[in-house]
DNA sequence: TTCAATACCGAACATATTGTTCAGTATAAT
DNA sequence: ATTATACTGAACAATATGTTCGGTATTGAA
């Protein structure tokens, strides 16, 4: 990719996740991006058709982050511990939403999110029905499976909520446990 | 209140929820609204100070309504029945919902409902945190009370949700059950 | 019935945002 | 050095929001 392109890229997305760390996403206009950036309009509209699709690649961009950094740590663990223990990848995530990466926090408790919980959300199903068997019980057990993988997923979702909206005291291992235990 | 006041503040309400039938709410203008209601321009903002407020409103009224009925319906019901089933008031819920009245199920499914589901999570915390002893079991007993109640709540949600978004196959008795089973 | 209050009308208006266009300029790759 | 391509920035049309105001119609009370 020509430097020019990456450059102009990288400087909306930062003025994008800056802003969002001070507004919510419906508050913040093109006109303030582009200032932020100091791009042209054109420029931001070469690189992406709406504002929605700018949430949408920086969506696609923390959750290859996110995932691909857990794998690789996933694999590196393997040479050290031998045990993988069932709560690890859920571990792994919380501690990286603690890290707070590109405000992606900001994102989930911010009203008007719904767009974003949807990315979040099918990346999350993708996750959680490889992990299904770890979840099951003999309460759950006869629920449809659709309805299964929803349920796990918003539970992890609502658990990062509430742990954001309430400061995030807990530590990701706590934070764990209280997923663990009321999904 | 005025006769004009009521009928222009009903024609609001009837058209704004007729448009949620059929697009969802931010592709909703306020010019389709007063066109659809019939009402003037000026009119629709002495009643709203913006759309929000609207919305605002219509959940207010749908609540009400939903909470009411409930109310009475459990009042009636106690002089019939000496049980009062732990679950009866989320079966009443899911009654209600199913019946679809103004198009809630539209607001709760559609993108962009964040500012809805605030609303309806709202009157919801003080229904669970009323019903809170009844979900406590071994697991979930010393996580803390604010997280539970959240939980259940976001449960509740999102059960209805899936079932919304999985054409409403299931009768209220069997949602009743998943989500009795998975909070 | 009369009358004062008030809700409504509707058009015009200022303002803000979105997304497009285009001619000119700067930068990259070869 | 040349060619291709990305950026600039201002202008533009289109759309939506929310306000204002003079005139009209309805209401509720005397």
């Amino acid at each position: 990719m020509d430097r020019r392109q990456r450059k102009s890229r990288e400087a909306i997305f930062k003025a994008f996740t800056d802003l969002l760390s001070k507004k919510s996403y419906v508050q913040i206009t093109v006109g303030e991006i582009i200032e932020l950036a100091d791009v042209g309009r054109a420029t931001f509209y070469s690189h992406f058709e709406t504002k929605d699709y700018l949430l949408k690649e920086l969506c696609k961009e923390l959750f290859c982050h996110i995932f691909d950094s857990m794998n690789s740590e996933k694999i590196n663990h393997r040479h050290i511990f031998e045990c993988d223990a069932p709560d690890s990848v859920f571990l792994h995530l919380f501690q990286h939403l603690k890290k707070n990466d590109n405000n992606i926090l900001g994102l989930l408790s911010c009203p008007n999110n719904e767009l974003f919980l949807q990315y979040f959300k099918a990346d999350l199903y993708q996750l959680v029905e490889n992990q299904l068997g770890l979840f099951e019980n003999e309460k759950n057990k006869n629920l449809p499976k659709s309805f299964r993988i929803n349920h796990i997923s918003s539970v992890f979702v609502e658990t990062v909520r509430w742990w954001a909206d309430n400061g995030m005291k807990e530590s990701p291992e706590t934070i764990t446990e209280y997923f663990l235990l009321s999904v």
